[in-house]
DNA sequence: TGCAACACGTGAATC
DNA sequence: TGATTCACGTGTTGC
């Protein structure tokens, strides 16, 4: 073996260790034998002390330096692997499984159990048909649909008037929106307008921010049309931004 | 090396090739470079032909075996992991997040949002707080305290009758359950039960599905007392199993 | 014995 | 550059 081909840090590794470089203890090179040490116990893992350790940062040998990144790599991947094994056992506790069920089946369980919450929160929220009191905006996260439009429901709570129709197909138009269904309810000078809607895959998931904003911006243009001008100043900006 | 000292397979790998008995082609012991094969193209790897592929089972020599076995749990495990990255794509797909999002942020997510969307239904659930004209049962899935209990919502609706308390309360006390809160709400001879009940850490999940079966069978036999014979019979059924 | 699931360290890619 | 994320192959453990 050649040092000019020890591009690999596990050559690199063998090849200090073989040149005496490194202290590598009465096992063989770090990457077979390391690793069962590592397991065996996570607090000696710091006690096992490179030499680069007790030298200062400033003479560092390119060696001392490629095992100080290789330390450091090492010591990501295991935080990161700690973080996401962390965020399973949340949602082990949340979906009572017991923790021992494996990773795939807890994510597939996982999947089912947000498709029917949504579906049902989706079909509570449609009972609510008479307008209230209060303007409301609501645009529930959606799905993708299996041709990769996001389909999703929007609620618009607030009082009735003339140009409320046009406005609200303005902005759905000037979104690239596709209206497959609407639901309107007036009463007592209020309107609910409940609208399923289709995305076009490019700008779907913006377009559902875009769409809250512009149906927020819309509600409080309908209130300053009532009241003062400086408001319909302030909602000006809304709409833009 | 020595042939008695490989029990692990990348040394096996290594001694089989410095004597000539497996074809390792171009590259050298796959434990470094085949993987880098392997990643750069996947169909290339199907015609990755090992020796021992084109030879009878019956005489497998232990390195055939040995390689086999390598083999089988490389590409288990390759499945394993497209098994757990699909389902990571369909809740990037639910919560509208990028393909791109890591995944611990994606987890962190669909931590968040379970919770929210958890929250809601059982919110809205308790909206419908008067009896309705139909029979039902409700338990809703719940959460782990952090005393380690299980907290959960049970929702019971059916006509209102003088033993039905007593019944229920029998029920509770034998799957071990506490009651934290109970709303009782009663109009035209029915009643809505609500119930914030905790486990103990030792049963808790069986303990849901107990209580569920329970207060289906509760519900059944509170209307067979009303009708037939047969019924009764049928719902003995229900309740052993 | 073999299979399934896991944690690990590593090379590559992206920023 | 260095930090971060991913897929990969491997060793190990429990059924």
């Amino acid at each position: 073996m050649q040092p000019e081909n020890c591009s690999e840090n596990s050559q690199l590794y063998r090849f200090l260790a073989e040149n005496g470089m490194i202290n590598v203890g009465a096992y063989g090179f770090p990457g077979a034998a390391m690793q069962t040490l590592c397991t065996s116990s996570s607090t000696s893992y710091h006690n096992n002390n490179y030499h680069f350790e007790s030298s200062v940062i400033t003479d560092m040998t390119p060696q001392d330096r490629a095992l100080a990144a290789l330390k450091n790599h090492k010591e990501a991947e295991k935080r990161r692997r700690e973080r996401i094994n962390s965020h399973l056992d949340k949602l082990r506790g949340l979906l009572l499984c017991n923790s021992k069920t494996d990773k795939a089946s807890l994510l597939a369980k996982v999947v089912q159990r947000v498709r029917e919450l949504k579906q049902q929160t989706s079909e509570l929220s449609g009972l609510e048909s008479f307008p209230s009191e209060t303007d409301e905006v609501t645009v529930l996260s959606g799905e993708y649909s299996s041709d990769g439009q996001l389909i999703f429901k929007a609620s618009l709570c607030c009082e009735d008037r003339l140009d409320l129709m046009p406005d609200l197909n303005e902005i759905l138009k000037s979104l690239h929106l596709k209206t497959l269904k609407a639901e309107m309810v007036t009463l007592g000078g209020r309107i609910r307008n409940v609208l399923i809607i289709a995305a076009d895959k490019d700008h779907s998931v913006e377009s559902v921010h875009f769409l809250q904003n512009a149906l927020k911006s819309l509600l409080e243009r309908s209130n300053s049309s009532e009241k003062s001008k400086r408001r319909r100043i302030l909602d000006r900006k809304l709409v833009s931004q």
